[in-house]
DNA sequence: GATGAATGAGGGTTCATTCAT
DNA sequence: TATGAATGAACCCTCATTCAT
């Protein structure tokens, strides 16, 4: 099993005794938690964190100032639960796209598919920007996000090409560097469209499938093995 | 001569009667605008548009705080007139690099090494940081920014690849999105990687001649033409 | 018997019939109240009257905010309460020391030491910091604690340097005035030094035995008699 | 000359260009330090540390909150200047009182009344309570007023019976503890009763003498010599 | 009767903007 | 015209008090 980042979601409410007498411990009901994170999120995502006020966030979720304060210690550790948590919704799920069967060339268009979309389509666009106008003043932050999303999936892409390696198909000298080319040909252009707001509609599927198509193909003339025209040609031809 | 974006740098001066009495109107002396600018800059980039205060300004720019709002109406539109000019540093001057003459090959790593160290090195990375932050509530700034800057030097390489179809050493259905490739390759997975602050330092230029030259590779690997190889195969014998 | 300040302690528990049910009424557990108390006067004491949370002493007297708010109708009555009891404290069983018996020299230093000793013993230095300071806003509050406290010693000590003129050993035109003149004699210098943090230690024993000593021997050279002077000259001659 | 404390008062204004052309640098403008130190006065002495806001002082002082934090970086800053100024307005001048000549008899009653009657009244009084109150807290505050205000005058009167010492007036083992026994004796009670608010007027000018009297009495009685005895004998023939 | 999560006014402080000089 | 002292709204955060459980 190839994919799937981080599960967090801190297990959170134990509330031994309070939960007895149906009242749950301070900061420790989860559904106060998610109105707040909700609410918190609209606001950060809209505004970017020095933009957003406590008041603001206040006014989205719906709960009071002295609330918030309960359930998280500081503007700053709101905002790093949900970037941790608008990480997780990018990334998770998202290498799924690498085992689902096929040959090599379909594997690759669905997974180039999968992550250009998700990785371009507004709400991540949003967060994205967010997490990367912090990371001028929090460094820490974006290296985080960095580090457990696209890191993450590029380690196990980069492994993905590996096993291709072993099976024949593929021949490189430097898979985690043919990992990012990949990546970053299944969005050519379209990511800094997109961060910068020149395009303030998210490329559509058919968009996003004839760049992916031309990357894989691409991709494959340069790092395709002779087995793999073989296999390729064999398959046009029962088809 | 190829390139080269915009100048712009408003107008300024019409000062009529002033400039008679040997005064230059409010707002127009060109020498004061640019000590504002240059000593905004300076706070706006090293802390981002939130975080920089006017009294920072001020004290960088060695200027009152009411002469900075005769220049500019707002701490947002002295930001914006920034960002114009760093878009104008950043890219300026960068597409001469697809003249200086050489083999293809040659020009193609000479201009991918030029645009990814200039777009990932620490002050433009940080710029386009603060744009892209800003990109959320101010979209146009970042579209302005996109289409003056990156998008402007895109059609400048796309004119390239296509002089170099005329010459029959490329050959590909889609030069736009070859462009693109091109662009993306040369810098890949490390755009990311400075944007999200991974990266503490900017890639060095060992590194960064790495990955051009592998870019390349795949992109003339993709779309050169028989006449290319040829060329190269006689250039490398008479070496 | 001379000794002794109040008693209080509110005669509480009426509760009619929530005791027939076995239950207190609100607010009148003796047991609850202190231990309500008893955190709060740690609290307070330590921190003072403004930086002193609810939630301080929510936590250090181990029982919900709701309780404390049943005993005691807001943070300013708790304090009360707690300055109430300090002075009880402070006070009682100060001026048994007047009894012990010995000679009029031997019983006035004792009475000297006990007495200023405890006036500038550290818990009680903040105690009176904590009433002297919130005694601008509520005057009442320290005259009730200089009535009940100082003054009522003040009162009982009077009565024993009455005695003394009874006995003939003393001879003093306005004896309540030579009262407080011997009290402060006792402390000469120390109190104000305790109260404004001048010294961060109290007095030692023995630089209070000195101070006393100086006190008691200005005292009885103002106020003693011909007949103290000879009971003191026979006394020294049979040691 | 004995007398006079520290000068204080920050000289303040060199703005040097500003003041060419008659605007003063910033946190400079002495009347305006003097309306916040006024105003801040008042509601410190009021209301004690703590409970004192920032808006009650901008609203006392009729200025606004910015122009407060120009001329004092902090609550706890502009509280200490308050008192600095408040000690220098105690304890200046107040040594005077040794200077002006008469016998010393005379000179003991005109400084231990100057000196008491200040240090009752209830505008020290109360500016007393509050550096109390917040002794507890901010310890050097307490500490730092005892040493240039109480502290400072001891060693100025030591030093005067130490001169009267020489004159062959008094004879005294200590005279450090006598200069605290005399002090203590002039306000033989009535320091604390002032302080705990158990007296709402501060003592009258014909109680105070009395006090004083008698305290200066029991002084003398302890330390003056046959030579003084004899002095004020002639003195009292003459007269 | 006891609890403690929720409230929201108010705390100290900052800073974009204005306007008297 | 250029200045920078003054403004006051808004910032993040705390905490006395309440009231549903």
């Amino acid at each position: 099993m190839i994919s799937d980042l981080s599960p967090e979601i801190p297990g959170d409410q134990q509330n031994t005794e309070a939960a007895r007498r149906g009242r749950r411990a301070a900061g420790c009901d989860p559904a106060k938690r998610r109105q707040i994170l909700d609410g918190a999120r609209r606001v950060f995502i809209d505004l970017g964190f020095d933009a957003a006020s406590m008041n603001d966030i206040t006014r989205e979720a719906g709960v009071s100032k002295g609330t918030i304060y309960v359930y998280f210690a500081s503007k700053e550790e709101l905002f790093e639960a949900i970037i941790e948590e608008e990480r997780g919704k990018i990334f998770n799920n998202l290498y799924g796209a690498l085992e689902g069967g096929g040959s090599l060339r379909e594997t690759l268009i669905r997974f180039g598919m999968a992550l250009s979309l998700k990785i371009t389509c507004d709400k991540v666009i949003r967060a994205q920007r967010t997490v990367i106008g912090a990371s001028e003043r929090v460094p820490d932050l974006g290296r985080r996000f960095y580090e457990r999303g696209p890191l993450h999936g590029h380690m196990l892409f980069t492994g993905f090409l590996q096993s291709a390696m072993d099976e024949g198909l593929l021949d490189m000298k430097d898979p985690p560097l043919a990992a990012y080319q990949f990546t970053d040909l299944c969005m050519a252009g379209l990511f800094r469209q997109c961060l910068f707001a020149y395009r303030t509609e998210p490329p559509s599927d058919e968009e996003m499938r004839y760049v992916v198509a031309a990357g894989v193909d691409m991709f494959l003339k340069s790092y395709g093995t002779v087995k793999l025209w073989e296999l390729e040609a064999r398959e046009a031809a029962t088809e």
